[in-house]
DNA sequence: TCATAAGGTATGGATTCCATAAAAAAATTT
DNA sequence: AAATTTTTTTATGGAATCCATACCTTATGA
């Protein structure tokens, strides 16, 4: 049985820089293909499907944090940002942006394996079904619906992205950093405020929680029956 | 905006006209790869996928149409005959074996693109039935009309491509980005616009739609019930 | 049982995103 | 080339959502 090969596009200005990850990518088993600058890169990210992007900030003409923002939009794909030494601002504006990972240039090539390693582990995720039920209450995340009691309540992006990573895991306990990361907040309360939200859409006694619990000191956890 | 690049085989014993159509094509933005005779044809068939055949029906060896008629046997993939002046048989017996075109020599180059274009528009898109229902909206995309609530009206062109692909596509989310494609247009707002002229067209109560939804953040969806 | 930590939620400002009217520009028909 | 239709842009207001804060409630264990 072999193992799925990934593709992945590195986006980089430098001729040697490019070479260079593409060789030893290549040597450890990725299909890779190389892209000059932005233009360069959408045009190839239009024709194949790549499972991961390795992009450099600093570019001619459009820089590679605005090519990760305008990729994002459309295209759930991870990015891993090259950012030179010290651009500390950069990598922080980069991660909200919703690059997976940064690396600091120079970097080992050792390094960059290891994050790409890392993020391919994280995004073998289960396909969820469009429809899902959490015991009566009927969940249409292609909609954005919720079904309940005969009543159709709808969820807004960030409720629906954090219904759907906990139902890929009904039972475990996500911490609220764990949710944090999912939406790219940090705040205790705000993520609170997510979770009474959607105990009022799912629930049919939000005070009395069935599904989505609490747990004290860890989290939350969703159980779907 | 970039397209996706088809890759062309194109089979001949005579080494000018290959070429010939091989730089005309690659002119036109094709990816063109020749084989001298049938059996280097099915070698290279082997190794690469292609989208379209181009194949002479005289050559040494094993003939043009006998080669279609193996190949087809496996893969639906389209071929368009090239047959000597007055081939007339050879023609319609083309045609059965399932050639899905053909063309006489000589051909003007031209020619040739148009019935490649042809052939990829079919294959491109599912075909649609004439009159399609959303909700108890009539379209016939077709005669460009659609009945609503007993009134007609007229769709244009543009709103057309639209609506047929989202129709290919019921319940498929399509982002800016991707009706813009369908367009080739980039400007958000156009895009909103178009949205909005549609709704007016197919929804009894363009305010709230029913069948054509925003999904914020992501772009619109059409339902068709 | 009381003090304290942890969790819940109502509220609202800021921001982003979208709808649409109206006008300009382009294409098509007459 | 005038008239008409279609496409595209622009401007504006409004709505949805984001996010934080303040204040309230509940659980826990000393």
């Amino acid at each position: 049985m072999n193992k799925k090969i990934f593709h992945i596009l590195v986006v980089d200005d430098d001729d040697r820089i490019r070479e260079l990850v593409k060789e030893y990518l290549v040597e450890n088993n990725f299909l890779v293909t190389t892209a000059k600058d932005a233009m360069d890169a959408k045009k190839k990210l239009e024709i194949v499907k790549f499972d991961i992007l390795i992009v450099d900030i600093m570019m001619p003409g459009e820089d590679g944090l605005s090519l990760t923002k305008e990729i994002k939009k459309n295209d759930p794909i991870p990015v891993i940002l090259l950012t030179a030494k010290g651009e500390t601002h950069d990598r922080i504006e980069g991660l909200e942006l919703g690059a997976d990972d940064y690396l600091g240039k120079p970097f080992e090539p050792k390094e960059l394996l290891l994050r790409i390693k890392n993020i391919l582990n994280k995004i073998q995720k289960p396909i969820l079904p469009d429809e899902i039920y959490i015991g009566n209450t009927l969940v249409d995340l292609k909609k954005f619906h919720i079904k309940i009691n005969n009543k159709i309540k709808k969820i807004n992006p960030q409720e629906k992205k954090i219904l759907e990573k906990m139902l890929e895991s009904p039972g475990k306990v996500f911490s609220r950093d764990d949710i944090g990361k999912i939406i790219n907040i940090s705040k205790e309360r705000t993520i609170d405020v997510m979770i009474t939200r959607l105990r009022q859409k799912i629930e049919s006694y939000p005070k009395n929680p069935k599904y989505l619990q609490t747990i004290r000191g860890s989290g939350y956890v969703l159980w779907i029956e």
